[in-house]
DNA sequence: CAGGATGTTGGGTC
DNA sequence: CGACCCAACATCCT
């Protein structure tokens, strides 16, 4: 599940009931999700410290102590939090949990897609990320612009590229596009100046809509309520959707809306 | 059994 | 360098 409205969900659990604990220890039954430290690392690195506010970066979760280390998150197509009693049976997806007084984080997570990541104080969370491009999340008209300007593929390729806007993830770009009516395979430069408008404004409904739902919603009214039916009709127009690949990933729009 | 799934990286090509 | 394509990662589901 986890595009941005989905990371801040995770966020907002983590700054609800983990913020401010103090940790104790570190467990990872499957250590591979530790990508750049070990169980006893990242136990040696944060045992004694307090969790501080977590901080969201499109896809990215980046939970800083105080004064010291701070952890990075990535959630893959299946990583999730659980907040769980201490010592409550394992899920078997449960990969590492960070034990805190009261309580332990878990990261659950079916496919090991994601990872955890662990950045000393002096280090930067930039060097485990990468390069991204601003927060989709309340992006501004003229950030949007500036950073779909110069491109030259096509709209649903450029959206899902998180060095230019981070955080939409297949989901939200396909629900975007079907929400502006342009159609995905539309090139970026194509694009009329209303175009553009109807795509940030777009952008920010979808967004805005599924963060205050915790994650990405399935909605009748939405393209996510009738995505994965068997024939898909249009929730504006009623006609049947198309599904192809387009930006070397599935996709679903209206033929006769997005033009 | 084959293929696909909400993500990212690393390789290669033009 | 940008755009695009593919394979890989790990696991479950149809």
């Amino acid at each position: 599940m986890p595009e941005l409205p989905d990371v801040e969900g995770r966020r907002r659990l983590f700054a609800d009931r983990v913020a401010g604990r103090r940790i104790e220890r570190v467990s990872a039954p499957d250590a591979d999700v530790l990508r750049n430290t070990s169980p006893q690392g990242l136990g040696r690195a944060l045992a004694g410290r307090r969790f501080d506010e977590p901080r969201r970066h499109g896809k990215w979760l980046m939970t800083p102590t105080v004064d010291g280390p701070e952890v990075v998150w990535h959630f893959g197509m299946t990583g999730e939090f659980v907040w769980a009693d201490r010592g409550d049976d394992r899920h078997r997806h449960d990969r590492a949990a960070v034990v805190c007084d009261g309580g332990e984080l878990r990261l659950r997570m079916m496919r090991k897609l994601g990872g955890v990541w662990l950045v000393r104080a002096g280090e930067d969370a930039a060097a485990v990320t990468g390069e991204l491009g601003p927060d989709a999340l309340g992006i501004s008209r003229e950030a949007f612009g500036e950073a779909l300007a110069g491109r030259r593929g096509g709209v649903k390729a450029a959206l899902m590229d998180q060095r230019v806007v981070a955080g939409p993830g297949n989901l939200v770009v396909d629900e975007t596009l079907w929400h502006a009516r342009l159609h995905p395979r539309r090139r970026v430069g194509d694009l009329s100046e209303g175009e553009l408008r109807e795509l940030h404004r777009s952008l920010g409904d979808v967004l805005r809509d599924a963060v205050a739902a915790g994650r990405v919603p399935r909605r009748d009214d939405w393209l996510t309520g009738v995505r994965d039916d068997g024939s898909p009709s249009c929730p504006r127009c009623g006609g049947p959707l198309e599904r192809g690949t387009v930006g070397q990933r599935s996709t679903v729009w209206c033929p006769a809306c997005q033009g």
